[in-house]
DNA sequence: AAAGAAATATGATAATTATCATATTCATAA
DNA sequence: TTATGAATATGATAATTATCATATTTCTTT
């Protein structure tokens, strides 16, 4: 099993905040995971007795609506810890966790997180940094969801991945989606995104491949209204 | 000027994990303000260099969208603190503050606040608590506006101030919001949130009594689809 | 009390988005 | 390879919501 004191996923994080004796005390007791393209990692209404650090891959923080549809809350890639409420509250989780690829994750129990936000400032305060840029962006979304058309909000989105993931070496972006991925994040029907990708692709502001996405022209996408 | 320490305010938010001796310090060097109804307490952009503390009245935080239009992301009451993300973070703030009734606020200098967020663990811990709870609010917020209809999102708003702000003696609701306040809340016109004010009138879940308004039937706004 | 401004209310119509139906393409396993 | 189901695509239509116009009411100021 690899050491979390070695392991240099954990600069992206706020792990990296943690002392070698802490890091290595983590260490023995976290436990490895690989999990396959579409499972669950948690889901809404689980009790997590412990934060994930991802290793290897990209999944989907989902909630369910009571109409039944799932809406994306967050995309969140490798690097990143997830279920951090965990450590401050005994709730149950509000999100579901779900693998868009293949993934490989480290389960570190929240007891022996806690110990270390007890003693280690620097490093509850780089959780609260971490989660008060995810509030900022989530007052983003919010006004985007109540202010934006869905071709606004599918643009934008569209750069949002190409910006922040990136793309394969064809020009593609490298986070897969289905198209019905898209509408949940932008919350409309799957129809409608596949109607909206059909014009941007008239307009030529993207090509798609199968179901992979080019952008070529990111000035014009983010002129779209 | 009022003291800290023997302020009850402090009671419903995070100073409430300080010691006496650091609400002392704090007392000494924290400024109370009187705002009046519709002024602006900080503003999208500026820098704050502090938490506001409410004493007293009822506040909204707002952005600017693109389009123009404000988006309410919250109302917050007496008891809570506002600019928190001032202490983690340098930049901007993100959203406006506006009262929406008359209100006292304290101000307390981020410097004076920072020497305990290193020391004491548990102020930390107790804002990175907050945090997550708005976060999480900001979640179902997220889903409400992606995948629910303006009316019940209007129900669910009613609902809402109903039950986390109370009504006066007359059982109209406490917190006295404009027709376009609630479309910013809601993210719609304001015709349209009036006009589904008018169906909730006719429908027997609400009475108004001027721009009052009283909620009838809980039970049915609950209902509504 | 009257005037003017602002907020609330409603109608008519347009624009946006959802829904249902049905092809078409793509991926996967037998 | 073919069959089968799933994902993508598009049309037709309905439902929702926005926009613009215009009353009406309420509030404020003089």
């Amino acid at each position: 099993m690899g050491k979390c004191e070695q392991c240099i996923i954990k600069q992206f994080n706020s792990l990296k905040t943690l002392s070698e004796e802490e890091l290595i005390r983590i260490s023995s007791c976290k436990t490895s995971r690989i999990i396959k393209k579409g499972d669950i990692i948690f889901e809404e209404g689980d009790t997590l007795k412990g934060i994930y650090c991802i290793r290897e891959g990209i999944c989907k923080l989902t909630k369910l609506s009571s109409n039944g549809k799932d809406q994306i809350i967050k995309l969140v890639v490798k690097g990143e810890l997830i279920g951090q409420r965990s450590l401050v509250s005994d709730e149950s989780v509000n999100l579901s966790a779900i693998a868009l690829n293949d993934m490989e994750v480290c389960f570190i129990p929240k007891t022996e997180i806690l110990a270390d936000l007890q003693k280690n400032t620097a490093f509850t305060f780089d959780v609260l940094k971490e989660m008060a840029m995810d509030l900022k962006e989530a007052d983003d979304i919010i006004v985007n969801m109540a202010q934006k058309s869905v071709r606004q909000r599918l643009a934008e989105t569209l750069i949002y991945i190409n910006d922040n993931f990136g793309t394969k070496p064809d020009g593609t972006l490298s986070v897969l989606l289905s198209r019905e991925d898209f509408a949940n994040i932008i919350g409309t029907a799957t129809e409608s995104t596949i109607r909206v990708l059909s014009q941007f692709k008239k307009e030529d502001l993207i090509t798609t491949i199968g179901k992979q996405i080019k952008i070529i022209d990111l000035e014009g996408l983010s002129r779209v209204e």
